[in-house]
DNA sequence: AGACTGTGAATGAACGATCACATACCCCTT
DNA sequence: AAGGGGTATGTGATCGTTCATTCACAGTCT
């Protein structure tokens, strides 16, 4: 089943870089022919076969670096994962106030959507079947910014309500602008809408 | 590939109801088995024969009442997409405001979500990978609201900007909570959240 | 009699994974 | 500098399985 993802975008990642291995190593080559074609087509989409011929090794070869199609899926997934948190964590201080953790977290989202788009969209469609109902125990963004919401209502920042549904919400706003330029409805960059996406996330949280 | 949806809300749908077949009919028993494993494993984690073992009749009937699997996975999709549109143009009036289109946007969608979440999994999961990237010359939900925005920027009811951008924000308000919903994260009916959503999305579309 | 609906075995293709075998590279000893 | 053993890497044929689809056949209605 392939998808209608804007092709020349998933083309402007970094080219021999890959999640876990040296840039330019074998390993490399295989995660970033793997992210693409897991992204435009979903993971039971692609074959073995079709990785190993899009980064011009034989099948067998694949094995030497995963041990398996879903392990490779897996690990991809997890590293996209971490990385996001980690560009998360990094730009978000404990001392932030509210529209400041918006701020971050709206960036953070917007540097690895425009940086790498495959990724970015492997880990948009892929988040919802890998990622375990009870999260990874709350460290997920949406997590992280549940927690900065129901602080924002103690404190009276923002009209109290389910702070699960308010960073639902709040996400949206970004995650479909993001999902619509994938698919190429939108042709802004996205870190051009820093600004548009934290105004519109503040407005939605300052709704009753 | 497994998802992680919320199987007790999955088996809340109508019973032995299809969307092509007659209620009760053979067909629909498929069309219903199929929606649920598609909306739970996604078309390519499904076989032809656990559709068939899970409405109880032999691989080969299958095919007595649809051409092939990929065949059956599109009717599915576009009938539901049409019962959607439907639901939305029969709510929403050309002498209505913006706040009353957004309005019965929301219902329209939020009743779905409730009435029917095998169908409106399979929908928000479906929609990138199936509809084409033109879509159907803007006869889906969210073009219909860009040409709605657009006109109430025109009038100057909200502040000018991207209709597309700000009907993919405006879009995610209410969807990124539904699939929340679908996942667990959040408990409250749909329908319930109405005038939420309704302020959420008005708000951002008054933001800057 | 004839149309419709169902069965389950069969078919060929594609799949994920493994294997014996080959080549490349590195470090150690001479 | 030369040689040799070991490890990492790559190959492509091959395995058993599963897949979507077809088919001859059998009930079941009208």
């Amino acid at each position: 089943m392939e998808t209608y993802l804007d092709k020349t975008l998933l083309e402007r990642g970094p080219d021999g870089v890959g999640i876990t291995g040296k840039p330019g190593s074998t390993k490399a080559r295989i995660e970033r022919a793997a992210l693409k074609l897991f992204a435009a087509q979903g993971v039971d989409g692609v074959s073995i076969k079709e990785i190993a011929r899009a980064c011009e090794i034989s099948d067998g070869a694949m094995y030497r670096h995963f041990d398996s199609k879903e392990s490779l899926a897996h690990t991809l997934f997890q590293a996209i994962h971490a990385n996001l948190l980690a560009m998360l964590q990094e730009k978000v201080s404990p001392h932030d106030g509210l529209e400041a953790t918006v701020r971050a977290m709206v960036t953070a989202y917007c540097e690895l959507a425009e940086q790498d788009p495959a990724a970015f969209a492997y880990h948009l469609t892929a988040r919802n079947t890998v990622l375990a109902r009870a999260g990874d125990g709350g460290a997920d963004p949406s997590s992280l910014m549940a927690r900065r919401i129901k602080a924002a209502m103690g404190a009276g920042d923002i009209p109290k309500g389910d702070p699960e549904l308010k960073s639902a919400m709040a996400l949206g706003v970004v995650m479909q602008a993001a999902e619509y330029r994938l698919y190429g409805r939108i042709t802004t960059p996205l870190t051009d809408l820093i600004d548009t996406f934290t105004d519109g996330v503040m407005a939605v949280l300052k709704a009753a």
